[in-house]
DNA sequence: ATTTCGGGCTGATGGGTCGTCAGCCATCGA
DNA sequence: TCGATGGCTGACGACCCATCAGCCCGAAAT
């Protein structure tokens, strides 16, 4: 009958919790572990829409019913990679930020941005897929977790652009921050479809010049280097 | 619009076929179209995935296996709505062979770009997220259907760049296929993620500046105008 | 060492969707 | 009027999902 007793109090909420309420112990954390792995691998090799719960438990060593212990869909740990995804991502615009945005050094500074995002695209090109589509598919939890991570190099690319606004005899009525997010999308969009592009028989490389480009000129106001 | 004698064999293999090999007649190609407004109506109020084939069967006055008969599954009716959507994209490309790049034209030439692009986008929204979406989860039908229409856009204003080579100063070896690549994915991603700016306080009217801004100095070479 | 107890795990199951097929209905030419 | 062929559908088997009652197990307590 009294259920309530000074033990079980939750006081910290924000712990983890299983579907039951439970506070998960080691063994259970392990469990979970495992199966965010498992599913991160089998992300590698089959598409989204495929993966099946039954699937993930098995290749875990588990049933499906432990897999909705811990987690109440495949999105939802999905999810919890892709915000460990993000969480990397911010090294992205740390490192525009420290990059020196003055004069020709610009323009290897835009060069160094294509080559990291697309680097860090290619790495997580799994995990930012599914992002990407459960966006598109309305998702509002994926939505979040792209923005912010997005979000956040788009302002600090704009602060750069800010920062060079008299230099680049920019309008004062243009919008860094739409500029600056006009240039991420295209760092994304070329990213995802970059395969795309090379069944065109364009080469990779010289779509990273021409993005290369694109940003020196959005953000320096200058014409491209001729060479 | 031709009528053909429907009383002789199958002679001609690119006619229409319903699932069991007949060619269908009259009354079968009224309730195929149903079929297809019905698909078409839904999607502007439903979630591609929540599409269930009972529900557009129901809506045009059918039954599920009679929609069978016209199409083996969803999404190859809403291919059929995308390649008529193709169709009309065309005109994009048309206008931008039509519009004058030489000088100052050039910067009203991209303005109006982006603006068409951005209206197309608009008013094929739902069907467009439909072909990303698809793309993204790699079904080649769409993919096809995709790159088909934004390749054509892509080719035509490559040809503008190229006839703006000398013009521009650019490297001789700069690829304008792969510009021109880069500039179509900008105005996609743009467009099906324009409401995710305007959330973040980013105005439309800016975007399509930066992006008009965008084209005029990958197209030109020059400097966008100060004001 | 034994008991106890709660976290951890799963087999079995009901609900739901999908695509198919055998067979009934409608239309039209003869 | 009467086939004959195109058009349509009810009913069905196969499959997947998510859940829950109940068993297992290890560690703390005695």
């Amino acid at each position: 009958m009294s259920e309530v007793t000074a033990t079980t109090a939750p006081e910290d909420d924000d712990e983890l919790r299983a579907a039951d309420g439970r506070v998960p112990g080691r063994r259970g954390r392990a469990t979970r572990q495992k199966l965010l792995e498992q599913t991160a691998d089998m992300l590698q090799t089959t598409a989204f829409r495929d993966l099946k719960v039954v699937d993930i438990a098995r290749g875990a060593g588990t049933s499906p019913a432990t897999f909705y212990q811990y987690f109440p869909d495949v999105e939802a740990a999905i999810l919890v990679l892709a915000e460990e995804m993000a969480q990397q991502g911010m090294g992205l615009s740390e490192s525009v930020r420290a990059r020196s945005w003055k004069g020709k050094a610009a323009y290897a500074s835009s060069q160094e941005l294509v080559a990291e995002f697309l680097t860090f695209w290619e790495t997580h090109r799994a995990l930012l897929r599914v992002v990407d589509l459960a966006t598109l598919e309305g998702d509002q939890r994926f939505r979040q977790a792209r923005t912010r991570f997005q979000n956040e190099l788009t302002v600090s690319l704009s602060e750069v652009i800010e920062s060079l606004r008299k230099e680049a005899r920019q309008p004062d009525d243009l919008d860094s921050m739409a500029t600056a997010g006009v240039l991420v999308s295209m760092l994304g969009q070329v990213a995802a479809h970059r395969w795309g592009f090379e069944f065109w028989g364009i080469r990779t490389d010289d779509t990273s010049r021409s993005m290369a480009r694109i940003i020196y000129s959005a953000v320096s106001g200058q014409k491209p280097p001729a060479a």
